[in-house]
DNA sequence: TCCCTTCTAGGTCACCCGTCCTACTCCCCT
DNA sequence: AGGGGAGTAGGACGGGTGACCTAGAAGGGA
């Protein structure tokens, strides 16, 4: 029998799909063909397409809380947990340098097409600002909600450009300039320069 | 009679619709209904959506580099340029967080989409890098390019997450800290950590 | 005056989209 | 054996899309 059921494949496969082509270029015909399921069927399973995107969305969630929660048990201390946030670029390198970030290019598409999903796909910044934040809390900084946005940040900014210059290079500098940044936040009691 | 020829016009509107819902969200009525024409003259004007859109790059390739130029006439030095094109992120702070980055989000989309205009959208993106690895060579960096790309990639991660989570203030203190990074690796012979 | 280029309006075309319906198969339960 | 629910296939629908055509208005030059 199918190890998994049908709705959970429709699920893996849009993500998937919207991943690689964005949300509004994947249509029910792509997500059918993925699966391997007729087209007018999917009623059965989503009553509408942007009942797949917040399914898409809650399993994004999930994955991500599970990773952190990965992270959180299988790190020594806080700072090599954030250095497992920063590997994320060095891990899923080919995937960044070809989409971009999947949370960073889902949230963008999302508010050009102001889609009531904003919100919901914003929670999963949200998941890597509380839970870096934690962690540099953790460390004995009191701006760590700070240190998280910024960290995002440069691995967003990152993502992009790889993903239009495709330069493994720039990818790797960067990882290796986001670990120095690191080690000299902790070195110093007051916040570093950047 | 009409100050701007109507082709300028499609093409101002294209341009701005194409940044605010982006470009494969935007229909061919969307802009006539702007500009205030009929839907099927755009014929005699673009053959196809894709000429409209290379068009929109090419205005925008023209309208950065009058930027740049502008810039270096106006900055008194190189750390003076770098400085005006940080404070981008203050001067369209309101367009940013409502629709981000213009250059990152038609590159990301564009991708998305495997789009054969990847690479002229790309060429906006090494207008700014060569400008700005330009600028750090003139400082007697001899690193200019790494330093230009870092400082694009954080700029870039500033609009996604202003985007997403629209909070001026994060806006802000990422400016300063990208302007005492700035003076930190101007005071420095040897490049900072960061 | 008449022509000819430039530009425009309005409509048509085929296609694809998301949505929705119905008939059918399969299999578990009684 | 038979009933019923779960799941599937295939197609129909209305609407919107990019692309395209044609008739005609406007205006300057010969």
């Amino acid at each position: 029998m199918d190890p998994t059921p049908t709705r959970q494949r429709i699920i893996d496969a849009a993500d998937d799909l919207f991943y690689r082509q964005g949300f509004e270029h994947t249509s029910f015909a792509d997500i059918a063909a993925s699966v391997g399921l007729s087209r007018g069927n999917f009623y059965y399973h989503f009553k509408t397409k942007d009942d797949i995107l917040d399914a898409v969305i809650v399993k994004r969630l999930a994955d991500t809380r599970a990773l952190l929660d990965q992270w959180e048990f299988a790190g020594r201390n806080p700072a090599d947990r954030i250095r497992a946030f920063i590997h994320i670029l060095i891990a899923n390198q080919a995937k960044i340098m070809a989409h971009g970030c999947p949370v960073g290019t889902l949230c963008a598409e999302l508010s050009k097409l102001d889609h009531g999903a904003q919100d919901q796909a914003n929670r999963l910044f949200t998941l890597f600002r509380t839970w870096l934040a934690r962690q540099f809390a953790l460390l004995g900084r009191d701006d760590g909600d700070d240190l998280a946005l910024h960290l995002l940040a440069l691995s967003q900014g990152v993502a992009t450009l790889a993903n239009a210059f495709r330069d493994k290079a720039f990818v790797d500098r960067e990882v290796r300039r986001m670990e120095a940044w690191l080690d000299a936040s902790l070195a110093d009691a007051t916040p570093a320069p950047i």
